[in-house]
DNA sequence: CACTTGACCTGTCCGC
DNA sequence: TGCGGACAGGTCAAGT
């Protein structure tokens, strides 16, 4: 998915264009993209006002005046698209890549009383739009386990190694995509993170020194902001909330750099194999492997 | 408990 | 051109 740049991208676009908006109507055609009580929907979200959209790790949380939010997490391919009652089709050929909506990834529609709609979009189903007490929402299971926020001025280099002991034992790539380390990371930014601070992600955990340690912390920080900065990574699917790219993936060193030189200038080709389940791409002469 | 693998879905790309 | 298999930014459940 959206890891968290792309979902604090959305969030800071929703922010602007749906609060204040009331919701009129909502339609949707796969039961697991919103599985929720038709009757609590009636009650508490057909009729209410958006009063604010917040994020925590990589969920997207729309507060309503009913006491109720929106939870909604992307996955791999979710998208929230709005569009005005004057904006139709596509926007400039070069950052959009939605047309017309709804399209066929439309899993569910919000319509607002003026006539804008919130288009939740998903190829591959994976996401999900969930209505919940807005007082609720930390209880939930996977709320109730996630780590820090990687960007929250609480998380210091003490958190995060405190933090990575209870995965002592597995590699740091899969270490920093556990969301109930740190939140919000996901392959691109733990790639992107380990290359800058010259960790190989198939390193140990317990075997990495203190110093390198920092050093990631200060990386994922860094990716972390400048992503939000650009707007997030567009690979193939993700989109802002007016249906446009971001523009990181751009700046990336080492994420779907297979075979093209390392930016360091070291002389070697960027590497791409499989960490942690996961494709991974790394400098093979600037990332050292801890065993 | 810690860790790994498969499942959830659709679409695209690559090799035969 | 067609077809099978691998793979895609995330998380769970189930397995060892």
């Amino acid at each position: 998915m959206p890891e968290l740049p792309e979902v604090e991208t959305v969030r800071l676009g929703l922010q602007k264009l749906i609060v204040g908006k009331t919701i009129a109507t909502v339609t949707f055609d796969w039961q697991k993209s919103f599985p929720n009580d038709p009757q609590l929907v009636e009650s508490f979200l057909i009729g209410a006002t958006i009063v604010a959209v917040r994020r925590r790790a990589k969920v997207l949380l729309i507060d309503l005046s009913s006491q109720y939010s929106l939870v909604i997490h992307l996955k791999m391919t979710g998208q929230l698209v709005y569009r005005g009652k004057s904006s139709f089709g596509a926007g400039h050929p070069n950052d959009s890549l939605v047309g017309a909506l709804p399209d066929r990834s439309t899993r569910v529609t919000l319509t607002f009383s003026d006539k804008s709609v919130l288009y939740f979009n998903d190829q591959r189903k994976f996401g999900w739009v969930r209505l919940i007490p807005t007082l609720e929402v930390p209880a939930i299971d996977f709320m109730k386990k996630l780590g820090p926020e990687p960007l929250a001025p609480t998380f210091t280099d003490k958190v995060f190694v405190e933090r990575l002991k209870r995965r002592s034992k597995t590699t740091i790539k899969a270490a920093l995509l556990d969301q109930t380390v740190v939140a919000g990371i996901g392959n691109i930014y733990a790639d992107e993170s380990l290359f800058l601070s010259g960790i190989d992600p198939a390193s140990i955990v317990k075997a990495i020194p203190n110093k390198k340690l920092k050093a990631l912390h200060t990386a994922i920080i860094d990716v972390l902001q400048l992503s939000i900065e650009k707007g997030g990574s567009t690979d193939k699917n993700y989109v802002n909330a007016e249906g446009k790219k971001g523009s990181y993936i751009s700046f990336a060193k080492v994420f779907r750099k297979e075979n093209q030189p390392c930016p360091n200038n070291c002389g070697s080709l960027i590497q791409k194999r499989r960490v942690a389940g996961r494709g991974t791409h790394t400098c093979p002469k600037c990332q050292k492997v801890y065993v």
